[in-house]
DNA sequence: TGTTATACATAAGAAAATTATGCATATATT
DNA sequence: AATATATGCATAATTTTCTTATGTATAACA
């Protein structure tokens, strides 16, 4: 890929972003969709993502379900009433981000 | 500004771009250039960017021209024939990126 | 005369990732 | 039957990249 770094600091708000569109999703599930979504441009790392969920949820911005599919261990994460409030508020800060390096790397399309 | 995080990592391309338009700056006014660029979104704090500097120069990416203007001194970064090329490589990878990140938080407008 | 602006630099620490490793079950392949 | 790949979780060691704090020095302004 090369720019995996980029998204470093993004990787919080993605998954917000995708618990806001599906209401209950587990961390393999996760991994494959933003896979999918990015046309394997970004493949999150369990070593990212497993503290980053365990991060969310000691802050209260995500509950835990644990469920047993198939004999296998399943980790439901949803968004809590705050993580709805916060998934707002990065999401606004994410766009904010991505107009002003738009307007650096692209002045010429960023006239508005 | 509270969405600092999310430019880790994007350092290097932001001063790669200046100087693809600019030829020859030196880090304070990369500084205020990203500041007014970004309408004070953006704060280059020293502690990022003279060693961002030093290692793009160490890397063969920038070429380095002392001056000493009003007795104080300054050190002009420009672009080598090496960090031309790089500075594309790495424009083409932020757009990935922006188009990519677009695409996550707002997927109706993405359909392209 | 003290504060703000200009101009460089580095060190300590924090944050967020990568890489490596581990455990365990299910499914597909040879 | 054996082996590899996929599913599913987790953590530790290390690296990268930043923030925060500190240091030096000159110029301009109040």
């Amino acid at each position: 890929m090369g720019n995996q770094k980029l998204y470093k600091g993004s990787l919080q708000t993605i998954i917000l972003k995708l618990l806001e569109e599906k209401d209950k999703m587990y961390g393999y599930e996760i991994t494959q969709k933003v896979k999918e979504l990015t046309k394997g441009e970004l493949n999150i790392t369990e070593g990212a993502l497993y503290p980053a969920l365990h991060k969310l949820e000691a802050e209260g911005l995500l509950d835990v379900e644990v469920a047993k599919v198939d004999n296998r261990l399943r980790k439901y994460y949803k968004l809590t009433e705050n993580g709805t409030k916060e998934t707002a508020s990065k999401l606004a800060e994410m766009e904010e981000f991505l107009r002003t390096m738009q307007s650096i790397v692209n002045p010429k399309f960023s006239l508005e």
